[in-house]
DNA sequence: AATGAATGAGAATTCATTCAT
DNA sequence: CATGAATGAATTCTCATTCAT
């Protein structure tokens, strides 16, 4: 097809972002539609918009949608885990690097509440991320399995599989901090140190 | 409007056989499709088809879809039930009538894991079923809003918010229960023993 | 199948009205389904729900649903055209017999406003009767005819197409009769007899 | 948000003409489809086959189906408004401009008989356009309005209501247009004449 | 005669993904 | 690199009609 001049027209517009703004703003459009819209509402068009991008531009920085999700995962979980571990040492004193373990937790998905009910939201839909990505995620760090094995053997913690430790400790976080947020609110001092102190004695060894 | 005696007649028919077992081939079938496929896969054709039926025979026993997962929902719920209060008083004593109400859903959920897991996707996923039946669903049984006010008032057990005790009672049995199930097992009797001795660990008051 | 006692229920209810009642029920309920929900919700399903009885009767009576519908509508024009003929003299004074003969429609459409606008929705949806029924419905009544015939030979009536002095005369009628039943109201005695005297204006020869 | 220059970048691309095509395949596809099937078979499937398109693209310059066929809708409007108030003046002589106003309909629809017989069906079913479009569409357009409004003061015209007035200038020549068009015709000199006339005798003033 | 149940065909709409530009 | 346009496959739901009883 030709065309004469007449059938030409001139768009002026700002330069594109490169890569990485794209990419940051295609992550916080997930987070935004995620919580505004429910995942279930999560669409490649609208993630898109929101994003401000071409729904095909996704496609050229993720193999499909579920990479995508993924890599968002992987980015919250990391942001999370760099709070988790200040101060953490595997070899200090049971209960306080316990406690501290969880405040540290609770800390980060204070600071990061959004990201935090993204991460709890992806968690409960394994499905819409890579399996690997997932199965990857959901090891314990290292530190906090040497942490609990030591706690095992001198018995400062009880003897209980990690599963059920877990869900005894940043499970009823977590749960609570969900609850927190659609009321509008962070978990409060009161709700960490009842958190913490229930998580401990419900941990704790030697009885 | 009045009627004489020989404007009335008799009517003599067979019980209906096929209406119930659709039905029952219905909830069987979204239970089957949910473990299955995953509820993100839980689409009318798919139930309809596993369940034998046309998916337009699911609209003459519901409204629509929502309803009938509502329906599901509710029958799983009532199962439960059955099994969560056996035995329970709310004025017995506190730590056996508290161990007594987990160990009731324990068994409940090894009873009948297939359903506890479907209801388990239920409960994270509200929107798919009707709102009324799932706000009733949430509401925590009367006996046990009782017990536990109870239990504040002479402090035999931790004075904690509703959502935070239930993070540490049911949630953590649940969340075991998943894993064991996604494992093909059952709770162990050790894992039930654990779990409920962590819960009245960190819900027990007067610490 | 065998069944045993138990197996069998006994329903007692009133005798079931016979045909001629079944067959009104249906008429009427067409009419009230029509003009209540519109007649892209008239249904067989909504219909039967209507006059109380099972979609599978209408097919004991009717083919189909097409073959019903023309037969209410025959049944409306009937009962509209018993009144159309009320005094109507083909051989009488042209413009006393082409106002009565106005007059009489007028008057049946407000006798019978509900069947009235019926049938206009089914004149302006010829697909949903048959296409005899509509065909021979079309028609003009032969006294209508021989009296247009005979004012074109006198000349008291002007040169024009049938279809044409139809469209200044029943038509419009028609039209501002079903504005009216919109607003809930009746053709008023003023509307009436100014559109006659407009379709009288339009139709005389001798200009 | 400022840029410097070099932010700025010319895009230099052709003009779409696919959108275009599509959008006149589509709206000529409603045309087609309307005429040869009826208005009950104007499915989406339908339009998009005929359009040679996927139904899905349908949705993407469109919000739904009601929204594609209020435009389709404006569009035909807008072709027949265009003819309709050539020459017309409201301050003009009653009777010419009268009769000026309605030969230009009829020329209209002599000039798009097609567009015209859709147009008819879409105003017999206000529900399958938006709401708003045909309000708008229903409303005389101002100049009309003036022009009626002065003829009433001066007597020129038959004081009656504006449905009354409308029921015998457009409806009778959309009417006989509409059976001239089941003819494979338009409308003849001869019958424009005649309508005309009509519905000058019917609507003027002082008798 | 009468019916409740059942269904195939088809309705509108959405979505993840691809492709020509 | 970036995109608007395009679409096949899937979604939920409705409906006229039939069938076993």
């Amino acid at each position: 097809m030709t065309l004469t001049l007449n059938e030409w027209t001139f768009i002026i517009q700002p330069m594109r972002y490169k890569d990485e703004n794209k990419i940051k703003a295609l992550h916080q459009a997930v987070i935004d539609v995620t919580l505004n819209e429910g995942y279930q509402n999560l669409s490649v068009a609208k993630i898109a918009k929101q994003a401000g991008v071409s729904p095909a531009t996704l496609y050229i920085y993720y193999k499909d949608k579920k990479a995508m999700l993924g890599q968002v995962y992987l980015n919250i979980k990391a942001l999370i885990d760099a709070k988790l571990f200040a101060n953490f040492d595997p070899k200090g004193d049971t209960e306080f690097q316990f406690k501290l373990l969880l405040m540290n937790y609770a800390t980060a998905l204070n600071a990061y509440p959004r990201e935090s009910m993204v991460m709890g939201v992806f968690n409960e839909h394994p499905d819409i991320i890579p399996d690997d990505v997932f199965e990857t995620g959901m090891n314990l760090a290292q530190p906090i399995q040497d942490f609990y094995e030591k706690g095992l053997l001198d018995h400062r913690l009880r003897a209980a599989a990690p599963e059920i430790v877990i869900a005894y400790t940043f499970e009823p976080i977590t749960s609570v901090a969900q609850i927190r947020f659609k009321e509008n609110q962070l978990l409060s001092k009161a709700d960490i140190q009842v958190l913490i102190e229930m998580a401990w004695q419900a941990c704790q060894g030697g009885r």
